[in-house]
DNA sequence: AATTCAGGTTAGTCTCGATTAACTGTGATG
DNA sequence: CATCACAGTTAATCGAGACTAACCTGAATT
């Protein structure tokens, strides 16, 4: 009961503000076109990397060539960036839900973790892409991604604060991204295998090793 | 005690076979200037990724401008390659030497948890580009690279499965890849500050979180 | 001291790929 | 039904940057 897929978090790509959906069939087809080139671009972009991928191979991943792309988003960067922010505004979501909708402070972190997991085993694309091509985006986006995020690290500081009253913030805020670190690699080692799979094993495990690492004891001054 | 630095190691960037220091002075340049210019390379491409630095900025960095790289290089991937072979190279001795000079598996785990964790911080930019640029090496390079971090990480899988008798070898993989990712996150958040100051903090906490979560019981049956 | 030769330099060359221009066909709209 | 607006298309344009050519200079070598 504890490995859960934090049902209350919807896990689809979500437009940032609510947008009613198109009624018109011209309309729907263009928002289809739009999820399509988003869907491309991440598995593109995870496999080959931003710079490797050609305007024209996106295109045609989505069904459609080269500069049509152009009609869905100002440029190749713009792709690149609306993948990012959307992910970044999911994670933060999710994690504030969990935050708000959980009052036991270990109950929390432990749907934190789950909900991290279930994020990285769903969508290894978009988060190999998170970490990897981050450069690529402009200053300015670069900036709104990097709120989200620190944004996020607060979320698992506030909680991880109540966990372990003792610790400052600043080494909380270590062991968040170490424990990112930790459930993020399974994008690096699970490639493009039977994902299926895998993820069955891989999530308790990552969950319980998340959990051990977040509840070690602050660093003694003896050795014991 | 246990936080050591595995003197023994050389944490020095290393000719990968056995190469005679040049005795004419001109020779001895030349060697500056590769070493500089493989320096170089490795914080531009860790700062801005391998695509966005020219060979242009790489030979200014390296007090040299332009297609004077290629006199040491065959080309920018041949710098990248020599970049990344060396490093897992050096992994790869580096974590041989100490299985085989640590009879006793947990404090082998431990040293080889130690040697990750000062190589991650003390060459946080090599460790970035290993896992962010891996894929613009030219696919030779990019099996040769991938041997050795095979090999590496079965250096890993030897002494968990010491440590772990009973968890299969898919597991301990696994939990080696997780726990890289752990101890490599500092790249990650411990950007360009006062390294020397964090790093003091986070080397004992991560060498903790680290040695925390490659200890987790096998996945218990009954949630105990 | 004369001669090589390799590390540098600057001025091309050449390709790739992002962006833009000029058109086209067809749902939406009146 | 006539018009419009707009997703798409193909054919330029344009800049960036890796690599090459042609020369230069001074340490090594004889």
């Amino acid at each position: 009961m504890s490995s859960n897929t934090v049902q209350p978090v919807p896990a689809t790509q979500a437009v940032p503000t609510t947008q009613a959906v198109p009624t018109t069939q011209r309309g729907r087809a263009k928002e289809n076109r739009r999820q399509a080139l988003l869907s491309a671009a991440a598995s593109l972009f995870a496999l080959n990397g931003f710079n490797r991928v050609s305007l024209e191979d996106l295109g045609a991943a989505a069904g459609v060539s080269g500069p049509a792309v152009y009609r869905h988003f100002s440029g190749k960067q713009a792709v690149l960036a609306d993948l990012l922010v959307t992910v970044s505004q999911e994670l933060l979501d999710g994690g504030r839900h969990v935050a708000d909708s959980t009052p036991d402070p270990l109950a929390a972190l432990r749907r934190l973790v789950e909900f991290q997991v279930d994020f990285a085993l769903g969508k290894p694309d978009v988060i190999r892409v998170q970490d990897r091509d981050f450069s690529n985006l402009s200053e300015q986006d670069q900036s709104a991604v990097r709120t989200l995020q620190r944004s996020y690290v607060e979320v698992w500081v506030d909680i991880l604060a109540k966990v372990h009253p003792e610790i400052d913030a600043a080494e909380l805020r270590m062991r968040a991204h170490a424990t990112f670190g930790l459930i993020n690699s399974t994008p690096h080692s699970v490639r493009s295998h039977g994902r299926r799979l895998a993820a069955g094993v891989a999530r308790p495990l990552l969950e319980r090793m998340a959990l051990a690492a977040l509840m070690v004891d602050s660093t003694p001054a003896t050795q014991r």
